[in-house]
DNA sequence: TAGCTATGTCGTATATTTGCGACATAGCTC
DNA sequence: GAGCTATGTCGCAAATATACGACATAGCTA
């Protein structure tokens, strides 16, 4: 973002902003859909499922637990990856207000395009 | 993405993922927010709202074309920006399921964490 | 303790994103 | 046509993201 002149846009946006871009890769899409599935939570495993190098996982693990959206419990040897489901209806919640807002206005009309 | 590996994840993984970081952006979140407050649709002013350079602006503007989420027609000197509502619909559908998977499950439990 | 496995951390290489100035193009007006 | 404004395009610099190998750490087990 060379300066992430982030500041001058307001809480929200940025909020919406930050959870999407967790969402902006498959792999994470792929890893809260795997959590989402086995409702006990599974370990490095995760990394096995996926079509990435161990190493990667753990970053995006890494990403998806700075914004909260998943927790990490050790257990002995292993860790368990599980969802905050809380935190998810939270977003879902953002999301859901913002595509609503969206998609409320009239479409760009074929003829009402601009108003000047 | 160095080697952007998508092709192993699913087309639904990999379409929410572009939609996500579409989103991902405060300023291209702005520029929805603003489409849609405006029903009509306006043109260059989008940067003069933003706390960015025209040049970027439009550089966000592109993005979200590409996307389809938002189209520009021109109107002689001026073009028209405004919003795909239909397609805003269409995805906003993926989000609800996908949000709705997520949160289906059950939370990480205190002690019902680990399977194993 | 020695050895094995599961996690986590570091450094690094490459690709992409972000932001912007400088220039190109196109329409309108005098 | 000359001058002005609105858009769009190019190239560059800095910041991030992505991916991974190599090493570090921690727990379990024989």
């Amino acid at each position: 973002m060379t300066y992430a002149k982030t500041a001058a846009f307001t809480a929200d946006q940025q909020q919406l902003a930050r959870v999407a871009k967790a969402l902006a890769h498959p792999a994470r899409v792929a890893i809260i859909q795997l959590l989402a599935s086995k409702h006990t939570c599974i370990s490095g495993d995760i990394a096995a499922e996926l079509p990435l190098s161990r190493t990667t996982v753990f970053q995006h693990l890494q990403e998806l637990k700075a914004l909260d959206l998943i927790r990490g419990e050790i257990d002995g040897l292993t860790v368990c990856y599980c969802l905050n489901t809380e935190l998810l209806r939270q977003v879902q919640q953002q999301f859901t207000a913002f595509f609503t807002e969206a998609t409320s206005g009239a479409a760009c009309g074929p003829a009402d395009a601009c108003a000047f």
